[in-house]
DNA sequence: CGATTCTTTGAAAACAGTCAATCTGTGTGG
DNA sequence: CCACACAGATTGACTGTTTTCAAAGAATCG
């Protein structure tokens, strides 16, 4: 499974041998069954966590034991609770499985390590970093812009694989709507 | 007014006197009044671009011709169009000045250049994009969770600074409802 | 001031949420 | 292999929130 992430390093950037080896000596691989939690709410959460297979999603629950999608994680995109592992402060997010997942797990400290010694991995991060910040924002402009009827249409056109992988509840949570919305929503955009 | 940048640097990172004055040699300081845009919706982004002092906007305009406010920048933080600047296509945000602003820039290669010389600057980059995702993810959480009523809390406690500055249909558009909404919401939470 | 821009208010309509019931598919144990 | 249980999806009727449209009040700026 560490060649998943391998080939992704590869793609992304230049690596040598040594390189790969030294990324690979600190990596640990852990297996998630569906509904397998890989962070809950309170824990301190201490790692950089790439999907290798899988699909995981983050989200809270509020007050009122409704459950909020804040990210889906497949294979190939990284997972973790940012916050928790700047700070060291408590995680605020759940993360959990939603397919049957492998997870590699490299812990703050030896990637900060990683981070020192291969410049090319911190550019990759930082390219890594960059994106995920772009796409964060263009599901802001869609949460604050779009009706419900054109929420789900950006997403299926924005990621045509994973929309067909989440349960149509959980897509409802991601969207800020609820599913009953998004039954319905589906039916009028396709009927016609 | 590079000065305002100096400190910023030296709270955020250490820097030795040449990397400070390797940084100046290449800053051009712009200034803009009220309205002025920095960019527009087509125009190709090249910048790295610090706020000295004033607040910008940026946003979009839908086929109806309804603003939509992605983010406000006031001094201490970054504007700019990042998937424009990193892909070279043309930008599809607007940023104009709410304020009149001194915005500080410094071209893509200059910058660039700066962060293969300074690893100092490199590090502080990556934190503040860290801390940027942060910050997205949270504004994400409150825009698919929370109500009209509790989005306008949320950011008064989040930015009470900016509260007192944005004008409140900028803010309604920021909070994805109307002007209308806004001022209802506004009404009743003092009210009672 | 006078004109423009911003904010507030009111009434009606559209939209999304809630609650409850039914339908569907899947997996499990008898 | 069937029947049942369960989780997820859909549907309907109703409620509530938010938007829309129009107008009237503030506030701001030249």
């Amino acid at each position: 499974m560490f060649e998943v992430f391998e080939t992704y390093l590869r793609q992304k950037g230049t690596f040598t041998p040594e390189e790969i080896d030294a990324i690979r000596a600190v990596s640990r691989l852990r297996k998630l069954r569906r509904g397998a939690f890989l962070l809950q709410e309170g824990e301190v959460w201490r790692y950089n966590a790439f999907i290798c297979s899988g699909l995981l999603r983050r989200y809270r629950i509020d007050e009122k034991g409704v459950e909020h999608i804040i990210q889906f994680s497949p294979e190939n995109w990284w997972a973790g609770d940012r916050e928790s592992l700047m700070t060291g402060q408590p995680a605020t997010y759940n993360i959990d499985a939603i397919e049957e997942s492998t997870v590699l797990l490299i812990t703050k400290e030896d990637f900060d390590e990683l981070l020192r010694k291969i410049p090319a991995l911190n550019e990759m991060i930082n390219l890594v970093l960059q994106r995920s910040l772009n796409a964060s924002q263009e599901r802001i402009h869609a949460a604050i812009s779009y009706t419900a009827e054109e929420k789900y249409q950006d997403f299926t056109h924005r990621f045509p694989d994973l929309a067909g992988r989440v349960p149509l509840f959980m897509l409802a949570s991601y969207l800020g709507i609820t599913p009953e919305t998004l039954s319905r929503v589906r039916r009028q955009g396709t009927g016609k």
